[in-house]
DNA sequence: TTTAAATTTTCCATTTTTTGGAAATAAAAA
DNA sequence: TTTTTATTTCCAAAAAATGGAAAATTTAAA
């Protein structure tokens, strides 16, 4: 997120004003991309009737992404689902990546640890994006399908790393509050969570108590980069009975911690 | 690959011959998306030059992307690469999801246990792609990229792989025999490959003896699902030097035994 | 068994979008 | 300072997308 690059790029500069999508098939194309990519197994009705396009609009779309391998119909069915080839391109995602394999280790060791379901994410934008997760075997566990988003406001991840980012960025983040109000708990006007910064970086996590789903808590910290910026944050998530007040102290420490070590992976010097 | 499916689905079926692509916008865009997904980073005058494409067309269809988060510039350099929403979609892959959760573990340990870097692939037409690997580290050592392509028949996994699949499904795989004959070693006409899966069926996994690249030597095992067919499969790779005739058969058995693990943990019932 | 409904695929004349050379804009190199 | 390199935008000609309707096929209902 923090980005202060005073290098401007050769050429004519971008306009501000840009909301526009130029080409419009390439874009519906990638609109039905990402709905089949939702749902797994769609039918090429329920697309048209999901997606307010005509079947036969979306026929020819769908013919060309399987062309590429992006998407692939079911031989008996006929449903389309994601195909290899947006795996290919999508696991050249720069950020992803080296944080994967520095990580995945790291995650299932605090998972082992604490006995709960540890999450790893980014944020985008004002949202957070689940990287990767290590389940528990416990019954009652917390689940994220790796790729899913969230608000930042009402995460582990999200305000550890909001905690973190510039104060120019956290401007950014702030544009449209108040959020979305989850549950009773969810922290949702610009003082609270400000607030909630200074606490974040006094202890090195976060804390999300039932700010999100009823009954679920969440304790996040930072991970930073080689040049100390932070560029995700690590999580575990479990029920409130697991996750009492007692027990939060010893265990955000060790998320901490777990978060601390893969930023010294990372190359980071500073940590927290 | 082996998929025998007599239940056809509704609706008019497709004509057989049905080689276009019939959206042109989407498919450059599809075009543009994969180049970029290739090379880390890319100016579009680059991108311009290597997919001869006019810029002002390209520079189109790349705002477009973008505005999906497909793919994302640089604010500093301009450069194109690829964005959150490529990971994202493509995580949603769903033959990969299951097998690389099961899988990973598995493989950081046949990679240590052997001394060796540990790949998982899977084959896609007459492809092996590869999912994911764990490094050693030896300053000697193999790598190559998740989502990177092969061809199967210079590769010690997808010799394991064709080795174990349908005969029909053989049949279609020597379409374009003879194959490209990367080194000395390489077995390009569809006689010695027959004799060669006799011979990895009969031991349980697949030699390549500097077939690919010179001085590299692999040793692939097959994966089964729980109907008992054969889904991917998993090898090591390393330099001549230490993969020697003496090492090999040990090296081949632990190789075989992890990917019956791997089998096991998806289902697999008979493994080889 | 026969008929109707559901579903996917193809067709093609009309409408809309794409196209790409050239100009505009700006940084880097000479 | 001038030239070169590079990105972004513009716009009229040309090409592609559109989508209603028909075709083709399977499943469900009568």
């Amino acid at each position: 997120m923090a980005e202060n690059d005073f290098k401007k790029p050769r050429g004519r500069p971008r306009s501000v004003s840009n909301e526009n999508t130029p080409s419009k098939a390439l874009d519906k194309g990638l609109i039905a991309l990402r709905k089949i990519a939702e749902s797994d197994g769609v039918s090429l009705n329920d697309l048209s009737l999901d997606l307010d396009m005509p079947m036969a609009t979306l026929h020819r779309l769908l013919l060309t992404l399987e062309s590429h391998g992006f998407v692939r119909q079911s031989k008996s069915d006929a449903s389309w689902s994601i195909g290899i080839e947006a795996f290919r391109v999508g696991s050249a995602f720069p950020r992803a990546a080296k944080l994967l394999n520095v990580a995945r280790p790291v995650l299932k060791e605090l998972s082992i640890r604490t006995g709960e379901t540890a999450n790893l994410g980014i944020m985008d934008q004002a949202e957070v994006i689940f990287l990767a997760q290590h389940e528990t075997h416990h019954a009652i566990r917390a689940f994220f399908r790796p790729g899913s988003r969230g608000s930042w406001h009402a995460s582990g991840i999200g305000k550890a790393i909001a905690a973190y980012i510039a104060i120019t960025d956290q401007k950014d983040l702030f544009e449209n509050a108040p959020f979305e109000q989850f549950t009773q708990n969810t922290l949702i006007n610009e003082k609270e969570l400000l607030d909630e910064f200074n606490r974040i970086r006094s202890i090195g996590y976060a804390l999300d108590r039932e700010e999100r789903f009823p009954g679920m808590r969440c304790i996040g910290a930072p991970i930073f980069n080689s040049l100390n910026q932070v560029v995700a944050g690590i999580s575990i998530s479990g029920p409130v009975a697991r996750m009492d007040d007692r027990s939060i102290a010893t265990l955000g420490q060790e998320t901490a911690k777990y978060g601390q070590e893969i930023s010294r992976l990372l190359g980071a010097t500073v940590v927290n």
